[in-house]
DNA sequence: CTATGATATGAGTTGCTATTTATATAAATC
DNA sequence: GATTTATATAAATAGCAACTCATATCATAG
């Protein structure tokens, strides 16, 4: 599995537009239904411009669309796929040992050894 | 696909520390092979100092592991399924039209309809 | 065309996080 | 034990991104 720089310089502004509390409160609150901006205001309880906020960047990442209604405006997922890639990463976090959010692991002091011979201690 | 807060809250702090490019420069330039430090600050060009910082973050996201071996401190990528999931990602970006660097689409101005029988308009 | 509700935009502030500078710890060699 | 190399930690700075406040735009109703 090659990663050259383009492609991790492809993927980090998306990294950044997902890693944050609010914008996934939005995204995962929007599921598959397209809604309102109002609703959205309400079922995650952020500001008014805050939500208009994210729902930009979001929209200009491309995770989800925008059509007007009338006066409202309506924001739908632009792809159920992204949620399964989520979930990918939360099943792969969920089999790992070390709690992303845990401060601990910390390199430590390893047992000393003298010896040349002495290899590989875990740190 | 459901996404409660909770699971929310177990991924962020992974996509946070994933969407840094020092961070990701690591992690790529690491792949399977374990390397000391000295290595993978000729391999980025970061200073050591940051190097030093970043291995910790993803040491403690558990996404590195670290061993000692003499007076080197070598560190490996503990799954590299990470990896794929990544290449996931990337994968799905480009399916994608809308590039995510991108600063276009912005909600613009609709055709304006007064009957309103109009419905679903692409913003 | 005025008023109202829905949403967006811009400026300003705050807070977090990456980076740097300086120093500490650990291992090995002498 | 003193020096050197490898790496980590602490404190300070800097940059950016989220949130807030005030205001603008757009659509519709009257």
């Amino acid at each position: 599995m090659k990663f050259p720089e383009h492609d991790q310089e492809q993927i980090i502004p998306a990294l950044k537009v997902l890693g944050d509390a609010s914008r996934l409160r939005i995204l995962c609150g929007l599921g598959l239904e397209c809604r309102p901006v109002t609703d959205i205001i309400n079922a995650t309880g952020l500001g008014q411009t805050n939500v208009s906020f994210h729902l930009r960047v979001l929209r200009e990442a491309g995770f989800v669309r925008a059509e007007r209604r009338g006066p409202f405006i309506y924001y739908c997922l632009a792809d159920p796929e992204l949620l399964r890639i989520l979930h990918d990463l939360k099943q792969w976090l969920d089999t790992r040992q070390a709690p992303v959010a845990g401060m601990d692991n910390q390199p430590s002091r390893p047992t000393r050894h003298h010896s040349a011979g002495a290899r590989t201690k875990e740190v």
